[in-house]
DNA sequence: GTTTTGACGGCGG
DNA sequence: TCCGCCGCCAAAA
């Protein structure tokens, strides 16, 4: 494997993300049991870049800030998606993101 | 080789 | 509740 096993596995759960819902860093990261290593998720989804596969724009920060919309090919391509789902986004900020939330361990 | 930064979040004060 | 520091670890400077 040429990438971190960390990476593909944070891919494999960025792809479970359902449509129309979103998910944190932080989120992920507990759920591949390295809560404190958020960041390294965030990582992973930069190095996602190459992969067409992975919706990274449904991962958002845990204030549901979409703090990682400046790494897309248009700063606005983020919200753009998002509310094509059907998820509001005002002010770079998803709108009932509680609602929207969708946490892997769910999916246990 | 060392230091800083970064798509974050938890914990302490 | 709000503010600030710390951890985590990989990549760039």
């Amino acid at each position: 494997m040429s990438e971190s096993q960390f990476f593909e596995d944070v891919w494999a759960v960025v792809r479970m993300v359902p449509r129309g819902r979103i998910t944190t860093y932080g989120a992920i990261a507990k759920y591949l049991g390295a809560t404190k290593s958020s960041r390294m998720v965030g990582w992973a989804m930069n190095a996602s870049h190459f992969r067409t596969d992975v919706p990274a724009h449904r991962v958002v920060n845990r204030n549901g800030l979409l703090t990682g919309k400046n790494h897309f090919e248009s700063a606005d391509s983020m919200a753009l998606l998002l509310n094509a789902e059907g998820i509001l986004v005002v002010n770079d900020c998803v709108v009932d993101f509680k609602k929207h939330f969708w946490d892997p361990e769910d999916q246990l």
